[in-house]
DNA sequence: TATATAGTGTTTTTT
DNA sequence: ACACTATATA
């Protein structure tokens, strides 16, 4: 492709990004500023114009989704060698060249990656070592302090010159051990991926050296969110071309509390003086209404680089501030919106997003979403991989994998029974440590242990014998296979099977999902390995698996939400101690902490291209107990004369006002009333949504309301639920051209549902006795 | 050793 | 509201 035909297609601005190929470049990009487009089209110059070999370009995103993205850009723009290029997160990126490295560092290139989980029963299990009272400190609290100094390239050994006080000194010393732990067990966090990346780099000039050659070109997305280790390795690989293009917002920096230095940014230009900075402020994606309210809620945050977005697009309507008792209420108004723009005009289940600030306001919405039959997708929460038959599962492959993962091992040594105890256990551990030996190897000998009764080693021998096994099919078999072979010796289905309940139904579900998702592995890559294949699990996001043409409405938090863009965005939980979290209003440093909250409901603003729709409730259920709440001071800082409020609109069609803000849910009543006739939806989840919520797929509606203002069932009759089984209809009520059902579901308890939107099947007739 | 039950304690956001 | 932990008991 031509120069000309490249910066062609972008506005002055974006051209100069992509011209300043040489030196360091700050590109300040707002929100649907098309960045994403100048990073392309950057690359796609860098190649076709300057000749550059694909392979000499590096370039580090957020998410895996988004660098899946850049690549396939590129691809059609340029048509070949896309391939070559490295776009991948700091993450992959470090694993990948760790995994050639690693023994320079003391580790094995079978190295596993420790999840959350992990690292959480790694330190329990140092507590209960060193007797530490939890009265006095938290597992969790010694992780994040240990996180934040490894984030800001801390050692332990520094950390205990730093800290010399008794708590310090205390978390210094778990610090130390927990290094130890993981070194023994062949293992890496999350942030020792990065912070080992950068220990190698320091300590082997000449490996340094052939990344620094092989990485003549680096840009780096959202730069505002990258930590001090995280920088530190960008210097090193752009050291000696500085050929560095960084990209960022200092208003959309959301991740401080892991790490994320703002200065990184703010002072890129005191680091590399020579730097050209470029500043992206026309904003292509949203509605002037909804940018304008972005600019007025941001404006109230300082210490900001200067800037405001402007855009061409039309005003666009108003924005929707709606009030509700409770949160159940908001849910219920949010899907009934959803519901009439999906049928009213030409959108898509796709075009709408659910974001909040925390993945328990999901459930709500979850479970509204069911009742009204709407095709969903709650990104992140409780993560498909960290499910407990999952983990189990993993446990073994990492075990096969890398038998020095002593904590693997011990989470499946019982599992399925196997009538190995805790004490057992412990024996064999304690021998491991004397003898210097993994516990796999002391288990291995277990028949010599002190203590283990004959009977006891004998069933800890059928457990070394079956990793023995699993390990020569490793050696000769694909992934696909082995996981065959390990479920059917451990009869880890057949157990779940016999337990016969809905339940482990979808558990064995979930397991067959996996089954899948080592065969799609093994046909995706070129030289897949079962090290590959376990670290693509541990380093995939939720939403790095968000497919485009999946027609859902997406849950997610407002974090998860950074980057992407939709039609229509709802903003929930718009209340003071939600959002901003009572954590940022009431810490050491509010000021801060509730800008932070600020740049985030900027992203959330922002993601909208036509339509927001703020929502607070008065009271919620919090942790066990109600709470009532003042709307958000977020809401106070948009104008009012961007905003449409309660009745407004009604007011101007000329309607009655009666229902609005209390009653059962005047927003849902209005939508249902202005409905057409049903189109079909598709079917809803079945088992609690990630995986199972499945969108197109033929309905077989077995109850038609709406249409015909009938419904094929009485009171007293038995009906099911996709999601609740079946129930006894206790109440039939008829409401505008629908019907409220109220039944009673034996083990859910008594649901009111819409006729029309809950899709129940008579299954039985009822005898009227009830 | 395995299971049932009472009691305990919950940082909001995530690679 | 809920999950996880320690304890008692079979």
């Amino acid at each position: 492709m031509e120069a000309q035909e490249i910066l062609s297609q972008l506005n002055e601005e974006q051209r100069k990004a992509v011209e300043a190929s040489e030196g360091p470049v700050l590109i300040l990009a707002g929100a649907g500023s098309g960045k994403t487009r100048a990073l392309v089209h950057r690359i796609a110059y860098l190649i076709d114009v300057l000749g550059v070999s694909p392979g000499r370009i590096l370039a580090i995103t957020f998410t895996n989704k988004a660098a899946d993205e850049m690549r396939s850009r590129v691809d059609q723009m340029i048509g070949f060698g896309s391939g070559e290029i490295w776009v991948s997160t700091f993450h992959s990126l470090c694993v990948r060249i760790l995994r050639r490295y690693a023994e320079l560092l003391g580790y094995t290139r079978y190295f596993s990656i420790y999840d959350s989980d992990d690292q959480l029963s790694v330190m329990k299990s140092l507590f209960k070592q060193k007797q530490i009272d939890t009265r006095y400190m938290k597992e969790k609290g010694i992780l994040a302090r240990i996180s934040s100094a490894k984030d800001e390239l801390i050692s332990p050994e520094k950390f205990s010159r730093i800290h010399t006080d008794f708590y310090g000194a205390k978390v210094a010393d778990l610090y130390r051990s927990y290094q130890d732990r993981l070194s023994e067990n062949n293992a890496m966090d999350f942030d020792d991926l990065i912070c080992n990346t950068v220990r190698l780099f320091e300590t082997h000039p000449d490996v340094l050296g052939v990344y620094q050659e092989r990485f003549r070109y680096l840009m780096v997305d959202e730069y505002q969110d990258t930590n001090t280790a995280q920088f530190r390795l960008v210097s090193l690989l752009a050291g000696k071309y500085r050929n560095l293009c960084v990209v960022g917002d200092d208003d959309q920096s959301i991740y401080k509390f892991r790490g994320a230095n703002i200065r990184n940014i703010l002072s890129f230009e005191e680091i590399f003086p020579d730097a050209v900075v470029v500043k992206l402020e026309r904003n292509y994606r949203s509605t002037g209404t909804i940018l304008d309210a972005a600019n007025e809620v941001i404006h109230h945050n300082r210490g900001r680089k200067d800037k405001r977005l402007w855009t061409k697009n039309p005003e666009g309507s108003k924005l929707r501030f709606r009030t509700f008792s409770n949160g159940f209420e908001e849910a219920e108004y949010i899907c009934g919106e959803i519901a009439s723009a999906v049928r009213s005009s030409s959108r898509c289940y796709r075009d709408c997003a659910v974001l909040y600030r925390t993945n328990a306001q999901s459930r709500l919405f979850e479970e509204k979403m069911i009742m009204a039959n709407l095709p969903y997708r709650i990104v992140g929460g409780i993560n498909f991989y960290s499910r407990k038959e999952i983990k189990d599962i993993l446990a073994y492959l990492k075990t096969v994998d890398n038998g020095s993962d002593n904590l693997q091992v011990q989470r499946i040594i019982n599992v399925p029974k196997r009538g190995i105890g805790g004490s057992t256990i412990q024996k064999i551990a304690d021998f491991a440590d004397e003898g210097a030996l993994t516990f796999l190897e002391a288990a291995g000998r277990a028949a010599d242990i002190p203590g283990i009764s004959a009977a006891a080693a004998k069933k800890v021998e059928h457990f070394t014998d079956l990793i023995g096994v699993l390990r020569a099919k490793a050696e000769v078999g694909s992934i696909s296979e082995l996981l065959r072979k390990l479920l059917e010796l451990t009869g880890y289905v057949e157990e779940l099977e016999a337990e016969g309940t809905e339940e482990a139904q979808a558990r064995i579900e979930n397991i067959n999902e996996l089954i899948s998702k080592t065969v799609q592995y093994e046909e995706e890559r070129e030289h897949p390995t079962l090290s590959g294949f376990l670290e693509e699990v541990a380093l995939i996001a939720d939403i790095d698996t968000v497919s485009e043409d999946d027609d859902r409405v997406l849950l997610m938090t407002l974090h998860s939400a950074k980057g992407l863009e939709f039609p229509l965005v709802f903003m929930a939980g718009m209340e003071e101690g939600l959002f901003p979290s009572s954590m940022a209003i009431n810490s050491d440093d509010p000021m801060e902490e509730i800008e932070e909250e600020r740049r985030l409901c900027y992203v959330g603003i922002t993601r909208a291209k036509e339509q927001l729709t703020l929502t607070c409730a008065r009271e919620r259920m919090t942790r066990g107990e109600r709470r009532r709440s003042e709307v958000s001071r977020f809401i106070r800082e948009i104008p009012r004369e961007l905003m449409e409020l309660e009745g407004e609109r009604e007011a101007k069609a000329g309607r009655k006002l009666e229902l609005s803000g209390w009653g059962v849910n005047a927003g849902m009543r209005q939508a249902l009333d202005a409905l057409p006739p049903e189109k079909p939806a598709p079917q809803a989840a079945l088992y609690g949504g990630q995986l199972s919520a499945r969108a197109g797929e033929p309905s077989s509606p077995s109850s038609k309301a709406g249409e015909t203002g009938t419904v094929d069932y009485a009171e007293g009759d038995t009906v099911r639920h996709v999601k609740f089984g079946s129930g006894t209809v206790l109440e039939l009520k008829k409401s505008g051209k629908d019907y409220l059902v109220t039944v009673d579901f034996p083990s859910w308890g008594v649901k009111k549902m819409i006729a029309s939107m809950a899709r129940l099947a008579k299954v039985g007739q009822g005898d009227g006795s009830w």
